[in-house]
RNA sequence: GCUGAGGUGGUGGAAUUGGCAGACACGCAGGACUCAAAAUCCUGUGGCCGCAAGGUCAUGCGGGUUCGACUCCCGCCCUCAGCACCA
């Protein structure tokens, strides 16, 4: 006998094609239907392709935008590519290509990857971010941003990255190596191009009480924004006109100052160093810029430092103490300079022993008995100085504030900076500025974007200097504002501005006035739904946050947030449970499982691993039970048969049972969890697949509830039983909660919080806990064990349960 | 060190949020069909004792609350992820 299988490839690539071919995912910005965006971050279309993990996501998603549509809203669903950057420039370096070329050919990969899967993006709206119709509202972007004094140019240290010779933001850099290809950051002091993103900490920070995301995803922001609240003290030099201000969250330990620590990156230090120590400071700058940054800022490494020769004067004791240079004081955070309390600090404790310097104690925190020679930095505990002795920390803390109120007041700061956002490479939007003798630095007209990257250089290898400035073309222009020449700015932007609004532009990605109609704009935006990678934490997430505050604000968009609920996948590691990637070998690709087990094995498989938001190992083995059930429901169409060749209690069970499978699928739907919806289809099957037959009413059911899950095996079951083209543009069947409920239910029996049994009940009556009782001793089986036991109390949870607890 | 997530059979994972722990699936074992294999179908499958009925132990460890705890509280241990000399 041989077996029907299940043509996967000749019905998935037909109907992939005809979807595509007839716009079905088209979302109508006209619709009287209430609006529901669903998004995907948009990928880096990189020359290897998709790999499982990314498309979990956008299962997830897809799975979603299907059942809203179905559910009745219009719905956009649009997917484009984050084509600038590195990788590409990188790559075509190495093949010697042409960025343009390669970025073209990677997203044709991307997009038939995407198509296979049966993924129902709306292509209409397809963007690309290197194109120019897209780069001229990058540059736009930025020139309304300048002009409200949000972008700026400033000399600063900046991450250096040795390997790709150019800038990266603080978020690019991990653990002192770049996030790309992990050489060495150094710091450089370079004029750059920076965004004001720090004008909005406040906002970033409160209004993450109004968004339905992970918890740990807005801890993230918050522990990357880095609030921290103190007081900001001014220290006088001795026999010098000026003054150090000095950031403490711990202003009542400043009786224990014995020293001073300024960056030697700091502005005043010249000024601070005595003739004696010249020599030897200038020694010990040098040692420090020899010192890899990964070394002086990971872990709590050396902590030496030098003497400068100069001495401040402690505001509270009078007291003269030593100003030194030392490098565990970073210079871009809060002043530069700390206030050195080796009592109550680990690091200015290390730093103290290692420089000889004296240790005065302000309090002892409460467990301890007496002062030992190591560091108190608890938070609690009694003050040991006059005139504050045995006081708690608190109210010493308000006393001292008001007695430095001369000196200083209380302050914040944030780790966050602004963002940097111009980098010394090719592949990315140019910044719209013009240099002019005259006028200085001049944004180009809105009228003259986009400003086109340059097509005749040839050589893109970074060298440090940006590749833009060695077309000639390019950079010599004419000012437009004194008509002079001029010449343009040659860095580019970093592809993180790109991405920080991308999300508008697919509410009217064609528009060639505006970056979004307001119209369009009111009506799609915010994104309700939004599913991405959880790295993009500290980066994209916070930048479009930025982006979307900064244009509500200058009144081009009426909501100042813009992903109101946000779920990310986890990641999925290959069969040997490690990270997929091409070194351990072990990248499965959607477009491969498919060819072999059908895309929608790989849907429902992908959604059957495990929580969406869990990582969990692929597993080949596990996904032949997916592709079972869909071999199963495939076979089962021949089982399908007019109403009447059932009898009333075929139909009731087959009723039941369906009802059920809705009514459940709908609830795991609204709630993300993806995983059960998959095993309801499997529970289905097995009550059904025993009867071998269904009545064609209750089948269209089933396949409607199939459809978002497995898209083309449902629109082709959906053909087969000669229905309206699409099932993809069919309403969602509603579960009829009275028609699932059995008659009789089960009660679970207890003896003394330990099972003994089960009785039935009437489940249309309420019984009370006698008449459970006298079920439970007239029960053949249970009665037996209640012999020699009085029942002192019967615990009755309707419809569950029932406890009887004895003497 | 700080923050977040987590620890349940051989494996991936369920448990309507305090009410029958292990749904569903993989794997494994046995059987049916087959010359045979694949595919498919049926049965069994947490440990221990027992022929069985049944009993008993069991959700990282130790306590607690409760008629009842994977779920709540207290104290530990371990794993993963992010941040980290942030004054």
């Amino acid at each position: 006998m041989k077996e029907k299988e299940y043509p996967h490839e000749k019905i998935e690539t037909y109907w992939a094609k005809k979807w595509v071919e007839d716009k079905i995912y088209s979302a109508q910005d006209d619709s009287p239907k209430p609006k529901n965006y669903i998004l995907d971050m948009f990928p880096y279309p990189s020359g290897e392709g998709l790999h499982v993990g990314h498309v979990e996501g956008y299962f997830a998603s897809d799975i979603q935008a299907r059942y809203q549509r179905m559910n009745g809203f219009e719905v956009l669903h649009p997917m484009g590519w984050d084509a600038f950057g590195l990788p590409t420039e990188n790559f075509a370096i190495k093949t010697g290509q042409d960025p343009h070329q390669v970025t073209k050919d990677s997203v044709a990969v991307f997009k038939s990857q995407c198509q296979r899967a049966g993924l129902s993006f709306d292509w209409e709206r397809e963007i690309n971010t290197a194109d120019k119709e897209y780069y001229k509202w990058s540059q736009w972007l930025f020139l309304q941003l300048y002009k409200k004094g949000l972008a700026y140019k400033s000399k600063s240290p900046v991450n250096w990255c040795t390997g790709c010779l150019t800038v990266l933001a603080n978020e690019q850099v991990i653990n002192g190596h770049c996030e790309r290809c992990d050489s060495l950051v150094e710091l450089k002091n370079i004029e750059q191009w920076f965004l004001k993103i720090t004008d909005y900490i406040e906002r970033l920070v409160k209004d993450l009480k109004k968004l339905d995301w992970p918890e740990r995803t807005k801890k993230g922001q918050i522990n990357w924004i880095g609030e921290s609240k103190g007081f900001e003290i001014n220290f006088s030099v001795k026999d010098k006109e000026i003054t150090l201000p000095v950031f403490t969250t711990r202003p009542e330990t400043i009786p224990g100052v014995t020293f001073l620590a300024i960056a030697p990156e700091h502005p005043l230090l010249e000024t601070l160093i005595a003739p004696e120590q010249e020599i030897a400071i200038k020694n010990y700058l040098e040692t420090v810029k020899s010192r890899p940054l990964t070394e002086r800022k990971i872990g709590e490494k050396n902590k030496d430092g030098v003497p400068t020769g100069s001495w401040v004067i402690n505001p509270f004791t009078k007291k003269e103490v030593p100003v030194l240079v030392a490098d565990y004081v970073l210079m871009d955070y809060a002043t530069g300079v700390v206030m050195g309390v080796p009592a109550h600090d680990r690091r200015d404790f290390q730093f103290a022993k290692e420089n000889n310097l004296p240790i005065v104690h302000v309090f002892l925190p409460s467990y301890a008995e007496k002062i030992e020679d190591k560091p108190y930095p608890e938070d609690e505990g009694k003050m040991i100085i006059e005139p504050y002795k045995g006081m708690e920390l608190s109210p010493a803390r308000k006393k001292i504030e008001e007695k430095l109120s001369s000196f200083g007041s209380p302050r914040t700061y944030y780790k966050l900076q602004d963002w940097l956002v111009s980098r010394e490479r090719y592949w990315g939007a140019p910044i719209p500025i013009i240099y002019c003798e005259k006028c200085r630095e001049v944004p180009v007209p809105e009228k003259d974007l986009p400003v086109l990257l340059p097509d005749d250089i040839k050589d893109f290898r970074p060298k440090g200097i940006p590749p833009l400035a060695q077309s000639e073309k390019f950079v010599n222009t004419v000012c437009p504002r004194c008509g002079g020449s001029g010449k343009r700015e040659t860095k580019t932007l970093d592809t993180f501005v790109d991405s920080a609004w991308y999300f508008f532009r697919f509410t009217d990605p064609k528009n060639e006035k505006v970056f979004a109609d307001k119209e369009k704009l009111r009506y799609w935006m915010p994104v309700d739904f939004y599913v991405g990678g959880a790295e993009h934490t500290v980066g994209h997430l916070l930048y479009s946050r930025f982006i979307t505050k900064a244009l509500f604000d200058m009144k081009f968009v009426s909501f100042d947030e813009p992903f109101l609920k946000l779920r990310h996948q986890g990641m999925i590691l290959g069969e040997d449970n490690r990270k997929m990637s091409k070194r351990w070998n072990n990248v499965i690709r959607p477009d491969e499982v498919a060819e072999k087990f059908g895309a929608d094995t790989l849907r429902m498989y992908e959604m059957f691993m495990g929580p969406l938001e869990q990582s969990k190992p692929w597993n080949t083995r596990s996904l032949v039970g997916v592709r079972r059930l869909v071999k199963r429901i495939w076979r089962l169409k021949d089982g399908v048969k007019k109403d009447d060749s059932f009898s009333k209690e075929q139909m009731d069970l087959d009723i039941k049972d369906i009802e059920n499978l809705v009514w459940n699928v709908t609830r795991y739907l609204e709630k993300g969890k993806y995983n059960l919806c998959v095993s309801e289809f499997m529970k289905y099957m097995n009550n059904v697949e025993g009867r071998g037959m269904i009545t064609e009413n209750l089948w269209e059911k089933f396949v409607l509830v199939l459809a978002p899950f497995a898209p083309f095996l449902a629109e082709e079951l959906w053909k087969i039983l000669k229905k309206d083209y699409s099932i993809h543009q069919q309403k969602w069947p509603k579960a009829d909660s009275q028609k699932i409920k059995s008659a009789v239910q089960t009660i679970a029996v207890q003896i003394n919080g330990k099972l003994r049994g089960t009785i039935e009940v009437d489940s249309d009556r309420e019984y009370s806990s006698d008449e459970i009782l006298e079920i439970i001793q007239s029960d053949k089986k249970i009665a037996p064990k209640l012999e020699g036991l009085k029942v002192k109390k019967v615990i009755y949870v309707s419809g569950k349960i029932a406890n009887l607890v004895t003497e």
